[in-house]
DNA sequence: TCATAAGCGAGACGGTACGTCGTGTCTTACG
DNA sequence: CGTAAGACACGACGTACCGTCTCGCTTATGA
């Protein structure tokens, strides 16, 4: 019986076999040190110890390769705690997000470009990465309308990601990486400001 | 008297001879074609009917070239007209931002990953796009002081880039291209109310 | 009991078991369709539905297999029978030949090629090929001796094998297959004029 | 201009510019220290300080790169001269034929196996390699013509080749490489009868 | 008017990564 | 235990791209 199918899918999300994890970390390592399109193959091979075809047998391109350990990489990001008060998870949000950006600042435009070009890939990262951050952000809304701080009418379904797509586009920004007071101003200056406004 | 030296730089930024210029122009088609990294310059070179070394001599690299076709082409965008209200200019500068979003959505990306990785295309990308950017926010931002709609103490220097970035970073979003209810919703529910809050 | 016990080696030549000859079987169909080297050890395997350790425990390298494959294929051919002259005899063992090298024509060059650089394969080589060509050409000299058509004295050590080397040549050759005329000229042009040579 | 357009073709055959001389000879070289699929392109490519672009813009595949390189390697042989006797020239031949196959043993089986598969190759093979072996063997017997030694009658279309083959045959042999005394056996006892016999 | 020079198209070249495929080793589960 | 199935490391193949280079051609000025 081969490698996968002791695998046993227990919950959402693929499960990967111990090979697949090692091949996606090596690559990840890879990724955050040299960007998407200095990444080899070969030096993904080389680092883990395996053969091409072992990569290629799960992942017929780079860009499927690099988009898997991307998602993988970013599957790992714990809840949000609750701080106690909507303000307080905001910016713990924002401060995971920024620690996060920074070790794939170099990553993410690369990847994103290789997303937009196929179907197959966008629905890998839209479920791994966009799926993930929504629910971050929604649980963080939902404990402050618990709480009585904000109406369920503010939220919304179009801009629900500002947050975290602020962060990550300063994050790739090269001149402009996203500090905590960043954080601060976005969330006390913006977010708020549109959560607690008087609706029309 | 050749070519080059027909150039006159009459003001800031570069002035191209007309080779450049459609060299440029078929880098910057190109671009918005493949995205960055499945361009390549035989391909430029073969639609352009040019050489290699007549490229190679301006710009040094496919990055330096791609770099300056992406700044030429922001470089023809307009100005914000003045529409009477701070609404109006915000709503008309994310459609303008939304329509250049729309074609260099594959690019964008890969440019940025790109230009994180020099100096020298840094200080391109910078001077070239992000201070373009800041200029029309902040001639909009500054009418509305001028009509008296905000306080100039409301306009950040830390995340004045808000709109352009959300609606870069939606561009670049595969499954979730902005649309213009996303500026709508943006300017509506975020900028005015973050740009008339009462300030703490 | 297992396979392998079955086997008794009642006289020279290895005994296979019936595993065995049916994949040296499958190697030598693919052998003649493909020749050497674009015979690959998987396609054998899945010819004969077996498993690649079933074959390497058997012969340690593709070479071998082939060799082997190739030997059992020679151990094949009959005697010649005795057509009552040295001329019908040496008529007949060329047809034989030439019916041999047509449906090995693209496998012996790169068998050939292959026995050179292994003194154990050189082995194999040796004794299941050239000794038996060897005994199929003294056979029919010795009944021509018999006959008294010819004397023991022409009989060369040296070049015992022109006959079979010239067919099999001609075999390989792409563009000059060798037919029954050629069989005929030789043998008459040829051989009987040195055969029945009064000696200097 | 590209550097082939210097060419100049001044007789039959190709005309090489020198990087494909160079690159050729190179080939030669490991084809004769490894033998044909021992071969790899890249270990070509290193020796010779080339690009893989450069060999594959030339020969479309390994096999076409080495039967050109065995091509020009056999267009090197001289002619035969004469030595005032049919014995001498058909001596003298035969040496010079042991003397080539010494050296390209190891290869040549693999080549001839090659080329049974291509049309395209066998038509090389046949123009560069069959053809100058004809006219070797066919130039000493022309002379021996001349000189009285033999009629023309007895000039076989059909085995004019017997010598070369015999030699290559015996070059390919793992086990029975030709000496000199195979030489003189083959053209004493077999090939000076054959062409002096009293024809029915 | 002509020559000298500079830019140009064309494209060969060295280097390197990609993705495919074949060999020989190994492990797992079945009979 | 032998076998089918097939994953795996290794490494070659043939393709494609980048950035460098050389070749003649054209053009455009300066003698």
């Amino acid at each position: 019986m081969s490698d996968a199918a002791v695998q046993h899918e227990t919950e959402t999300g693929p499960c990967l076999s111990e090979r697949e994890t090692q091949l996606l970390e090596t690559t990840l390592e890879l990724l955050y040190e040299t960007g998407y399109d200095k990444l080899t193959v070969d030096e993904v091979v080389a680092r883990a110890r395996a053969s091409k075809a072992t990569v290629y047998r799960r992942w017929p391109s780079k860009a499927d390769l690099v988009v898997a350990a991307f998602a993988h990489g970013v599957r790992q990001i714990a809840t949000v705690p609750d701080t106690g008060s909507l303000r307080g998870d905001l910016l713990h949000l924002g401060n995971v997000l920024l620690d996060h950006g920074r070790c794939n600042g170099a990553a993410i435009g690369g990847v994103m470009a290789e997303v937009k070009r196929s179907p197959k890939l966008r629905a890998v990262f839209e479920r791994e990465f966009l799926d993930a951050r929504r629910e971050l952000v929604h649980s963080v809304l939902r404990r402050a309308v618990d709480r009585g701080e904000i109406t369920p009418d503010v939220i919304s379904d179009e801009i629900w990601d500002l947050l975290p797509a602020y962060v990550i586009f300063r994050s790739l920004s090269p001149s402009r990486p996203p500090t905590e007071k960043t954080i601060v101003t976005l969330v006390d200056d913006v977010l708020l400001p549109s959560l607690t406004r008087t609706l029309r």
